[in-house]
DNA sequence: CAGCTTTTTTGGATTGTTCAAAACAACGGT
DNA sequence: ACCGTTGTTTTGAACAATCCAAAAAAGCTG
């Protein structure tokens, strides 16, 4: 079996977005596949086992060249890295653990962005309203009360 | 007239807070006061000429300071230095430009947090949401247009 | 498979922020 | 008005996340 017979999601995935096909970039899309909140640290600590001699640097090139090809998103918690999902095409929002840092996501009830209208716009052309939501995960208020 | 009857708020907040008044914080909350949304280095900028011998870790130091009495409030557009703001009872937003950054903040329509509901909030004790609209200013529609 | 172009590697630079120790200053009590 | 305690500032260094640039390597098209 080829490399790329084992991954034919990501391949046709990055291909199709006009960027070449290469041992990194499938294990890239694939880290995110698996941790669908993960850094680009925690990225590369997946990718360095299964391929071997890839650097951190190429995992941000990687990330980079998916975030502009617009195959994956990345998100900024506040106080945190910079963090990346393939939920792409939905405009949908997230819900932090101020705890641990544990990330879910929340679908955006209403369909496109953007999904709220401001109050007052200041004469802003408005494009999206990215949501955050700040809150204790079930597993530390559990901690918590024990 | 002393240093202290020259900003009387900035003072009653600061002592009101529990901190020791000083120049360096007094000159930083005014600093926030005029420039609403503003980085430790704005402030620093801001700061230095009026009070000489400030110290960047000063800045830093009083504004984290302020922020753990509640003073200040901290937000954090993504891709962003961390900015600071006096504001902080009501749980309003903000609206950024993607282009020159130039942020505006957005009274919340409901009037305290958290102002949303998630759809599916995972578990999760929900505390806040928090809001950010990316848009594109009136300044730099203008220009796109010219 | 040959060559052009993109990608990766390597090493360094940068920005924003924090840490820690020593010098200093605010302020409540005498 | 001064003093001592305790909080604050300074200084200098460290740190994390990210980006930049040049040379080496590899993917893809004909």
């Amino acid at each position: 079996m080829t490399i790329a017979d084992s991954h034919p999601e990501a391949e046709t995935a990055i291909r199709g977005a006009g960027l070449r096909v290469t041992e990194s970039r499938r294990a890239v899309y694939e880290a995110l596949r698996e941790h669908p909140h993960a850094s680009a640290e925690d990225v590369f600590a997946q990718v360095v086992p299964t391929v071997p001699g890839t650097s951190l640097q190429s995992v941000y090139n990687a990330l980079n060249d998916f975030v502009g090809a617009g195959l994956v998103r990345r998100i900024e918690p506040a106080g945190r890295a910079g963090l990346f999902e393939l939920r792409v095409a939905d405009n949908h929002h997230h819900i932090v653990c101020r705890s641990c840092g544990a990330i879910e996501d929340v679908d955006c009830v209403h369909g496109e962005a953007p999904c709220l209208q401001p109050s007052d716009a200041h004469g802003f052309a408005l494009e999206v309203a990215e949501v955050t939501f700040w809150g204790v995960c079930p597993a530390c208020s559990t901690d918590a009360v024990a």
